[in-house]
RNA sequence: GCCCGGAUAGCUCAGUCGGUAGAGCAGAGGACUGAAAAUCCUCGUGUCGGCGGUUCAAUUCCGUCUCCGGGCA
């Protein structure tokens, strides 16, 4: 029997996860190499077109090598989000099934890898007029307003959500005014539970003194690209320094130098601590996941070679 | 050499009219269902520079030494 992917019922995915600057989109691009694979990018920046340098984006020649799939999929004004991440990344992933082509994921942002891999609420996306409403609000009333109508509306979702935290807040009241109904509930409907594929996550393990020196460097190494001179052509081009992505780190750090708010190693200083902390938070999501597994790269990398390669021989490695 | 300040958490410093101490920053842990590189929560024991003295009790007062500022020679 041919080993032909078509016929399973599920498509299978080699997902490479690990904080930032781990070296997994290396690890990932070499994985996909070996199998002959396509790789997806789960990383809620590199979606953006013209943000390269500072989002570490796969090189030219990294994506020559590799077919790279959801990079530089929308412009720096438009809206991006963890929906809109799951349908292109679902459908992109039936496609390449179809044609038979294996699949790497290298995912940066885990909330993505999340709800591509177990679903997502079904809710329309907020309008944004809705949103701009409810931060008029806010800046009224304050946040504790906001909460406040949030307990009267559903306490048990109130109860979950730390009264400060007004992106939550905000989010929650929206959902009851689009759908009508308590987002509390919704939630406990949802559950995570769906299984639309046969997976592996792969975890790039790496001490974290290390990783803390592979950031400096990395930043160190964005500024010799020409960090700077993306962020100014970005402005040229119109988009504001308040965007979204314009706002993300690194690019928020280059914007304030650009405005004369910081000097250029104020900058670079804070860059490289805003990532240590993003390598903090994603560690946490990481480290409870219990489906990881982790492997200390180069020294394992015999062993993560037999995974990928067996994940796609033999079916099921359970 | 003399005079005046300092020396307390990884860093910058506050404070204790004598009863062994607390802020900011840094750091650590955590939450996360369409903003996620976002948003939010929690966490502070350190020979209070060394050695003596006074005292029931000294990080606090006194002496002395060391180091760091500044000034005068």
């Amino acid at each position: 029997m041919s080993p032909s992917l078509v016929g399973e019922e599920k498509p299978k995915l080699i997902v490479v996860l690990g904080p930032t600057a781990s070296g997994k989109s290396e690890i990932g691009v070499h994985i996909a190499e070996s199998l002959g694979a396509d790789v997806i990018s789960a990383d809620s920046l590199q979606v953006y077109k013209y943000l390269s340098i500072g989002t570490a984006k796969p090189t030219l020649q990294e994506q020559e090598s590799v077919a790279h799939h959801l990079l530089d999929v929308v412009d720096p004004d438009e809206e991006f989000n963890a929906g809109l991440f799951r349908r292109l990344a679902s459908s992109k992933i039936a496609e390449l099934h179809k044609r038979d082509k294996k699949v790497v994921i290298i995912g940066g942002t885990y909330l993505y890898i999340k709800v591509l891999l177990s679903g997502l609420i079904e809710v329309v996306p907020s309008p944004k007029n809705l949103r701009d409403e409810l931060k008029k609000l806010r800046s009224i009333f304050g946040t504790s307003y906001l909460y406040g109508r949030l307990e009267a509306i559903d306490p048990e979702a109130a109860l979950k959500i730390h009264f400060n935290d007004y992106v939550r807040i905000e989010r929650a009241l929206e959902v009851n005014y689009l759908t009508g109904r308590k987002i509390s509930e919704i939630h406990s409907l949802h559950d995570f539970g769906e299984n639309s594929y046969d997976y592996v996550k792969v975890g790039i393990s790496i001490d974290r003194g290390s990783l803390m020196n592979r950031i400096s460097l990395r930043v160190d190494s964005m500024m010799e690209q020409g960090f700077v001179e993306e962020v100014k052509r970005l402005r040229r081009m119109g988009y504001s320094p308040q965007l979204k992505p314009m706002r993300s780190i690194g690019y928020k750090e280059i914007n304030s130098y650009i405005d004369g708010e910081v000097s250029l190693d104020e900058a670079v200083e804070l860059i490289k601590l805003n990532t240590k902390r993003l390598a903090k938070r994603q560690m946490t999501w990481l480290r409870k996941d219990n489906e990881i597994r982790w492997f200390d790269v180069p020294r394992e990398n015999d062993k993560l070679a037999d995974l990928t390669t067996g994940f796609f021989r033999r079916g099921n490695i359970g």
